[in-house]
RNA sequence: GGCGGAGUGGCCGAGUGGCUUAGGCAAGGGCCUGCAAAGCCCUGUACGCGGGUUCGAUUCCCGCCUCCGCCUCCA
C-alpha cells in the first residue's frame, strides 16, 4: 500500500514500524462549537483508513484528540457564562455523535489535552534541558533557530514566515512560539516549575501522540490547514527531543461552499444535524467518502442528490438479491477495489469497481444466475463494508416499527399482491394498476421481476 | 512576500503520453414489461489560454489567466 507522505510530497510504501500493527494520530476537534460536515469529512477519512488497514490484517490503533483547553473555548465560554469545562464536554459529545452518525467507528481512545498536562511538562523539560526551548515571564517558548530543520514539513522558510502570532517581550526571537502560556486571571491553569499556566495548542497534539503510541508512530494526521504552523510546530518539538515521531504525515482537504473554505468566521458552515434532516447518515458517508480525500469537495445540494441516488443504486441492488435470490454474506473484494485503495486510499476507484460489480450483479440477476448474483452481491457487500458504506450493517437500518408491526404490514401487502397477481393474471389491468396505486399511495413501491413481484417502503 | 492546491464532456468526479474505456447523476434511443418501476444495452466525444518538446499531450516543460488554501484560531 502506497499513502501520499505530505512532508516528501509524494507517495511512498506504507510499511508499518511495528510488524502486524499500526499507529495513527489525528488532530481532533477544538471543541468550540457545533461540528460541520468539514470536521466529519477529516473524521471519516482517518476512518477509512483505520478500516482499510484493519482490512490487510493490521491491529490498528487510532488516537483521535479533543483540544478542550484553548483561546476560543476559553473566550466562548466565558462569553456565555458557562464553565470553560463544561462548554468543552457538550461539544465534545456533539462531535461525538456527529461521528457516529456517519458511521466513523470509535478511536481506540480520545484523549482531552487537559488531562495530559503531566506528559506536557515532561516534554517541556527535556525540551529546556537539550537547549530547544526556555521559560520566559512565565511563558515558555520553543527556540526555532535552535532547530535548523524547522519548515522541513510544510515547505517554509522560517525568513519568510509573516509573523501573525502576538509580538511579546519575552520571546528572544519573534519567529519562537509558545509551547505554554502563562496563568491569566480568570483561565484555568496548571502548576509547573515555571509558574502556573496552561498549554499552547502545538504542544498537547505532541505530548498526547507519544503518550499512547510511543516515540515513533505510523500516520500523523489532520485537515490541510494544519499543516503549518501546528503540524509544523508538532513536527520541531519531538523531533528537536529526539522522538522519532510520525513517519507519514497525511492531510484532507477542505468541504468548500461556493469556492470557499467553510468556517465559523465566513458563517458558511453547514451542520452535522441540519444534513441528516435531509439525507441518512449512510448516504452523507458516500458523498463524502466517493471523491479522493485529496481533492476539496464544493458541496452543492444537487451533488449531494447525486450521491444519494448513487448510493441508493447500490443499496437497491443487495436488496434485490436478498429478496429474490437469499440473504448475501460478506464476500470478496475484486482486484480493482483492492489497488485502487493500496494506491492512497483511491476511494473513487474503489467505487467504480464496486458500480461495476452492481452492474454484473444486475445483469446475472436479469438473467436468472442466481449464484453469480449472490455472488456480486456478497462481494459488494465486503467492499461498500470497508469504506463503512454495506447496505446491510445494522447501523444502516432503516427506522422499522415492532417485529410484530411489520409481520402485519408483511402480511396485508402480501395479499394485496396476491389479488393484484390474480388481476394480472385474468388481465384485468385496471384492477391490477388500481391494486399498485393504492399501494404507491400508502409508500409501498412496488416492482415486477421474473421472480414475482418485490415490494419495498419508498424512500424518505 | 513565501509555501501549496485547483480549472476535465449537461452536472458531480477519477485518471492517463497514444491503445475500448473511469464511475455515478441527468438526457436521448433501444431491450424487457399488459403498462409501469427497476434492470440491461447503445449514444455524447471533455480536458482554462498561448507556446514548446514529441510521430503523437488533457497528461511533460515554459509563460499567462482565473479561483482557492496556509503563513493568527481552524478538519
Amino acid at each position: 500500500m502506497r499513502l501520499h507522505d505530505t512532508a516528501t510530497r509524494e507517495q511512498r510504501e506504507f510499511v508499518p514500524l511495528r510488524p502486524g500493527t499500526a499507529s495513527i494520530y489525528v488532530c481532533g476537534a477544538t471543541v468550540q462549537g457545533p461540528p460541520h460536515i468539514g470536521h466529519v469529512r477529516s473524521g471519516l477519512n482517518y476512518d477509512v483508513l483505520r478500516r482499510w488497514l484493519t482490512h490487510a490484517g493490521l491491529d490498528v490503533l487510532l488516537v483521535r484528540n479533543v483540544t478542550d483547553i484553548e483561546d476560543k473555548v476559553l473566550a466562548k465560554s466565558a462569553a456565555a457564562h458557562r464553565p470553560w469545562w463544561e462548554w468543552a464536554a457538550t461539544y465534545e459529545r456533539a462531535f461525538q455523535a456527529a461521528y457516529a452518525a456517519l458511521g466513523c467507528l470509535p478511536p481506540s481512545i480520545e484523549p482531552r489535552a487537559s488531562g495530559h498536562v503531566p506528559q506536557m511538562i515532561e516534554l517541556m523539560e527535556r525540551l529546556i534541558d537539550s537547549g530547544h526551548a526556555y521559560a520566559a515571564g512565565g511563558d515558555v517558548y520553543f527556540a526555532v533557530r535552535s532547530f535548523p530543520a524547522y519548515g522541513a514539513l510544510s515547505g517554509q522558510k522560517i525568513d519568510d514566515v509573516v509573523q501573525g502570532e502576538p509580538d511579546s517581550d519575552c520571546k528572544r526571537d519573534q519567529r519562537d512560539f509558545a509551547l505554554w502560556k502563562a496563568a491569566k486571571p480568570g483561565e484555568p491553569s496548571w502548576a509547573t516549575p515555571w509558574g502556573r499556566g496552561r498549554p499552547g495548542w502545538h504542544l498537547e497534539c505532541s505530548a498526547m501522540s507519544t503518550m499512547y503510541l510511543g516515540p515513533e508512530f505510523d500516520v500523523h494526521g489532520g485537515g490541510i490547514d494544519l499543516i503549518f504552523p501546528h503540524h509544523e510546530n508538532e513536527q520541531a518539538q519531538s523531533h528537536a527531543a529526539g522522538d522519532g515521531f510520525a513517519r507519514f504525515w497525511l492531510h484532507n482537504a477542505w468541504v468548500t461552499m461556493a469556492g470557499e473554505k467553510m468556517s465559523k468566521s465566513l458563517g458558511n458552515t453547514l451542520s452535522i444535524d441540519a444534513l441528516l434532516r435531509r439525507v441518512r447518515g449512510v448516504e452523507l458517508r458516500y458523498y463524502l467518502v466517493a471523491p479522493h480525500y485529496r481533492s476539496s469537495i464544493e458541496f452543492s445540494d444537487a451533488a449531494l442528490s447525486e450521491a444519494v441516488a448513487a448510493y441508493r443504486r447500490i443499496e437497491s441492488f443487495v436488496h434485490r438479491v436478498r429478496e429474490r435470490v437469499g440473504p448475501p454474506e460478506s464476500g470478496v473484494l475484486c482486484a480493482e477495489f483492492t489497488a485502487s485503495m493500496d494506491d492512497d486510499l483511491g476511494t473513487p476507484g474503489a467505487l467504480a469497481a464496486v458500480h461495476t460489480t452492481v452492474r454484473e450483479g444486475n445483469t446475472a440477476l436479469d438473467a436468472g444466475d442466481h449464484e453469480s448474483a449472490l455472488g456480486a452481491a456478497a462481494s459488494v457487500r465486503a467492499m461498500t463494508g470497508v469504506l463503512g458504506l454495506d447496505p446491510f450493517d445494522p447501523q444502516w437500518a432503516r427506522a422499522e416499527g415492532s417485529e410484530a408491526a411489520s409481520t402485519a404490514l408483511s402480511t396485508l401487502v402480501d395479499d394485496l399482491l396476491a389479488r393484484r397477481q390474480d388481476a394480472r393474471a385474468r388481465r384485468e389491468f385496471a384492477a391490477a394498476d388500481e391494486v399498485r396505486g393504492r399501494l404507491a399511495a400508502a409508500g409501498i413501491v412496488v416492482e415486477d421481476s421474473p421472480d414475482g413481484p418485490t415490494w419495498s417502503l419508498k424512500d424518505a
